[in-house]
DNA sequence: AGCTCATTCAATAGAATTATTGAATGAAGA
DNA sequence: TCTTCATTCAATAATTCTATTGAATGAGCT
């Protein structure tokens, strides 16, 4: 900041736009930006999620308002950070764009860690939709029940994934299932799916997460009236 | 490289996407990306344009080859840089969307610049088709000359920042002139459109700048056919 | 073969980023 | 007022980024 020595308009301008690129040019920030497009969260619920130590979450969520990612109010002794705008999600998802189109390595990283590379295939949002009218699908939101809580697909039925195992049993054979998460590479919905399929269900993964659906002016249950939280 | 180690997969696309994020985190290259989207260009070139360091430009295109912003081919001995994609200008955009709205500072800066802060509100790219079609408009074209040979506006004329001055008794003062360039916060525009009022043309700058307006599939001239240079 | 010249490489120093540690802050509740 | 506890601050070391310099590469040309 004192280094810093601007010349013209120009250069302020590229400063202040690189500055947003920046915030967002850090594994561990990109994922609490896939987190906070869940819902608003607290310091501390964000650096349990992560696993990080909470001092270290605290800077990066700061480094984050400073760029003006995200927002924060203060609940009881809780400070609640949320995204400052769908703008960042729109952004997170255009650098995903940039970096599946030069997706050598995206690619591998997906599919060195999940072998079945057949026909791994996402069903599209408009799929989806006409499916579940014709009531062809089961579909599971395979996050943990907090997120889960703040708001899934219509009809959804939650099995976060670490306890697919146990309610297999109650999944019907007999449809396929439909699994999504937090974003179209949350790797849960990756994993569920393949596990799925070991056990011989017809499974596929959606190609969004919560997030892009409810961006997209879906309906999102539960339909919450009043303040938005 | 060496030293990093990732433990999921999880991790491992968080890297790949911070990767991208990254290499946009910097004035210099986005300033570069703006000018490769005006069209390709040599490494000499571009140092030239932006009056930087031939071997720190070649570091910065290199940095953002390995981050697939940008591909590179030789024509006889110079070797002509590209963006890789529509992308990289999408997630560009998106960015600067994020800043805008974070904009206390992003407007500040244009407004402390150039202080007429009324009525600095940008013609739409649907207005402008309407205004052209009945005639309406002078538009002109404030890059250098170079880049306006690679492609610009349809009846568009060329007025180069520099040459503002002494090319203005050819402008018609009884028509509106709206004026473009590289880009939407691309400061020549402003510049242009602030030097107009003061002699008493009635000036409004387009809300895009060339490559916004290719990229939305509107008619470019020159039109070249065949291969794309 | 030898020369020219655009580009890249290699080495360096200075600056910025990152994770970690422990202390400080400050709002809530007793 | 005192305690609790979520969050922030401050200081540090390790790593990475950035700009600069001069040498090396390697394709085109004579």
């Amino acid at each position: 900041m004192t280094g810093m020595s601007i010349r013209n308009p120009k250069q302020a301008l590229y400063v202040q736009f690189a500055a947003v690129a920046k915030a967002l040019g850090n594994p561990q920030r990109l994922e609490l930006v896939e987190h906070l497009a869940q819902g608003p969260r607290s310091v501390d619920a964000l650096a349990t999620k992560l696993g990080l130590p909470i001092a270290n979450v605290s800077q990066h969520l700061q480094a984050m308002r400073r760029a003006g990612l995200v927002t924060s109010d203060r609940d009881g002794k809780f400070i609640n950070y949320r995204l400052a705008d769908d703008s960042v999600l729109a952004a997170f998802a255009a650098i995903r764009v940039v970096a599946e189109h030069h997706s050598a390595e995206v690619e591998r990283v997906v599919r060195g860690w999940f072998d079945r590379h057949d026909d791994m295939e996402p069903v599209t949002r408009d799929e989806l939709v006409s499916r579940m009218k014709e009531g062809l699908v089961t579909v599971i939101d395979v996050r943990p029940a907090d997120e889960f809580a703040l708001g899934h697909l219509p009809g959804a039925i939650n099995v976060p994934l670490s306890e697919l195992d146990s309610l297999l049993p109650d999944l019907r054979t007999d449809r396929e299932i439909v699994a999504y998460c937090r974003g179209p590479w949350c790797v849960m919905s990756f994993e569920a799916v393949a596990e799925l399929r070991k056990r011989g269900f017809s499974a596929r993964r959606l190609e969004d997460g919560l997030p892009e659906w409810r961006a997209a002016g879906m309906v999102v249950e539960p339909v919450l009236q009043g303040t938005q939280r």
